[in-house]
DNA sequence: GCCAACGTTGGC
DNA sequence: GCCAACGTTGGC
């Protein structure tokens, strides 16, 4: 084991009107495929940092309230985004080229529910969580690394009932 | 619904 | 390369 083989911590934000946590529990193999990300900065963050079993928070944006709400995993590492490609998609980007991928995903599989939903107001009160990504001002990375201190802080909290 | 913050595009 | 305009995100 190296520290290079060391499990990451993520968090991937999701409107739960288009795709919930509830969603990707009902999917088969509690497995989904996530496509549609078109931001250079969270691509880059599924293409070179996700590896296979790291452990990703589900978070519900726009919405009330707003709020971390599952634990996932990578199933898959990243691969090309087939949506990219897709004129009649929503996500097609006309700009992209098949024999040179711009857009990566992964596949998420869903581990568990957090006992209590933690919300973006909670969090923001927890020590420790001052540099956390998601609550720093103006914040729109839909993927985003969380340090393996946060994650421990926030994972016990939202796991005591 | 409003609007601040951000990323991207395109004119120059 | 600069930066104004635009579209989007997402909290409130």
């Amino acid at each position: 084991m190296t520290a290079t083989s060391a499990r990451r911590y993520w968090l991937v934000k999701s409107e739960p009107d288009t795709f919930s946590f509830a969603d990707l529990v009902a999917s088969p193999g509690r497995t989904t495929g996530w496509d549609g990300v078109r931001n250079y900065q969270a691509r880059n963050f599924m293409r070179d940092g996700m590896k296979r079993g790291d452990l990703v928070f589900f978070y519900h944006s726009s919405t009330d309230p707003a709020a971390i709400v599952g634990v996932a995993e990578v199933a898959r590492e990243a691969y090309p985004d087939p949506t990219a490609l897709d004129a009649k998609h929503p996500h097609f980007d006309p700009k992209s080229r098949a024999d040179e991928p711009t857009w990566m995903m992964v596949d998420l599989r869903a581990v568990e529910p957090l006992a209590r939903p933690l919300t973006l107001a909670e969090l923001k009160t927890v020590k420790g969580l001052e540099k956390m990504t998601l609550l720093q001002k103006g914040s729109r990375l839909s993927v985003q690394p969380v340090t393996e201190k946060e994650w421990e802080i926030v994972y016990k909290l939202g796991m005591k009932g």
